[in-house]
DNA sequence: CGGCTAAAGTAGACAGTGTCAAGATCGCGC
DNA sequence: GCGCGATCTTGACACTGTCTACTTTAGCCG
């Protein structure tokens, strides 16, 4: 196959060889000339498609962003068509993916090493924020602090994510570690719910004694 | 003061050198030689003192778990001493502080570069958990679901600040953007006050209305 | 169908890095 | 006073990302 002086797609063989490798070694590890390696090129060669080193993680993350959104897709279609469901389905996926995709996702959010100039890159990072926007107008009507109550559930998820990657909360094996850090996340979503602003519905028992002032 | 062919006290001229170096070109330029430059010193001398450049990190980052200990005691102690206030003013330390040193906050959650068996380091972060844990045990009487509180309360604050320091959330130039951020912050503490089940003050003016069923 | 240009890939050089191992220097306790 | 061990220097090694000059070859135009 890579008999020939041409390799004849080699933009996507690096691609793979990259989502490989960062999944294997982590980002810390990662090497552009490794990634040649794998992909049975010269070190020099991957200049032509992505110019930098930065620009082939930036193209990585561009498509990481795209596949983010298919796991929104999937856990979306998996849940109820009420609207607090959707949302739950929404940040759960976030988080599985983020579990499942370590180093991609935390290559995702590391301002430096990648060009959130680029245009592929931004765009799709725009679709992922306007579909958690979706969410959260659905969740409420009322439009006051519309984008603070995005920035809020985004920060929820964001940081259980985060943290979790980074074992600051939930340690142990990576098996039970995704079981546990999903449950937190629903407990999480109970806790934000009145929050966000979303009348209870009937049959969900209080998390919490229903003591209220007033 | 160089003259001499050693040193004196370079584990701390290093570890100074260290943090501005941080400070001043991001955790991603961050280099051992030029650390070990900038103490005056030639480039194998830090082995001594810290064994890996992954050692030195981790001092710093000790380092800096005391020092964000001491911004939640400056800021608690500005606050009214009500446990709500308290527990915001510790989230508005973690926030600002994180804007305020950029690249070793980033540095204190990368858990690749910094050996967290540690126990400099790990007894130092512990701290700063226990203290999170009592304001949020302070604010609710309630034992249930303590542990999940806390890390609830820890994933917004420290969501706000990563997904900030990211770019992702709010931009702009360093001056005003510290100041919306902890606005936000504000915000956010007062959506997620009824899930931390705190009674709402008499003077606080309901930030959404209040239709709530039953 | 044949030639040629520009894209794609190779090879080598360069400055820089972290980590060794071997040597130089010197403070401190006996 | 003197040697020993901690501290610091120096040089080497394998590796990295980027640049430049060189080869190969696909595909287009006459």
């Amino acid at each position: 196959m890579h008999t020939s002086y041409h390799h004849g797609d080699l933009r996507q063989a690096m691609l793979e060889a990259a989502a490989e490798l960062l999944e294997a070694q982590g980002l810390e590890r990662f090497t552009l000339r490794e990634c040649a390696r794998r992909a049975g090129v010269s070190h020099g060669a991957p200049a032509h498609h992505f110019g930098d080193v930065r620009g082939l993680l930036t193209a990585l993350v561009a498509q990481g962003f795209d596949q983010l959104l298919a796991w929104m897709d999937q856990h979306e279609a998996d849940a109820p068509r009420d609207a607090f469901a959707q949302l739950c389905a929404n940040g759960r996926a976030y988080v599985a993916f983020a579990l499942a995709h370590r180093a991609l996702f935390q290559l995702m959010f590391r301002s430096d090493r990648v060009d959130w100039q680029d245009e592929a890159l931004s765009c799709a990072g725009g679709r992922a924020h306007e579909r958690l926007k979706a969410h959260i107008a659905a969740v409420s009507g009322e439009p006051r602090l519309l984008e603070a109550r995005v920035a809020y559930a985004w920060s929820v998820v964001h940081g259980l994510a985060t943290l979790t990657l980074e074992n600051q909360l939930i340690t142990g094996d990576a098996k039970g570690r995704v079981a546990s850090t999903l449950d937190l996340l629903d407990v999480f979503f109970q806790l934000m719910r009145p929050g966000l602003n979303v009348p209870a519905p009937a049959p969900a028992p209080a998390l919490l004694p229903s003591r209220r002032v007033k």
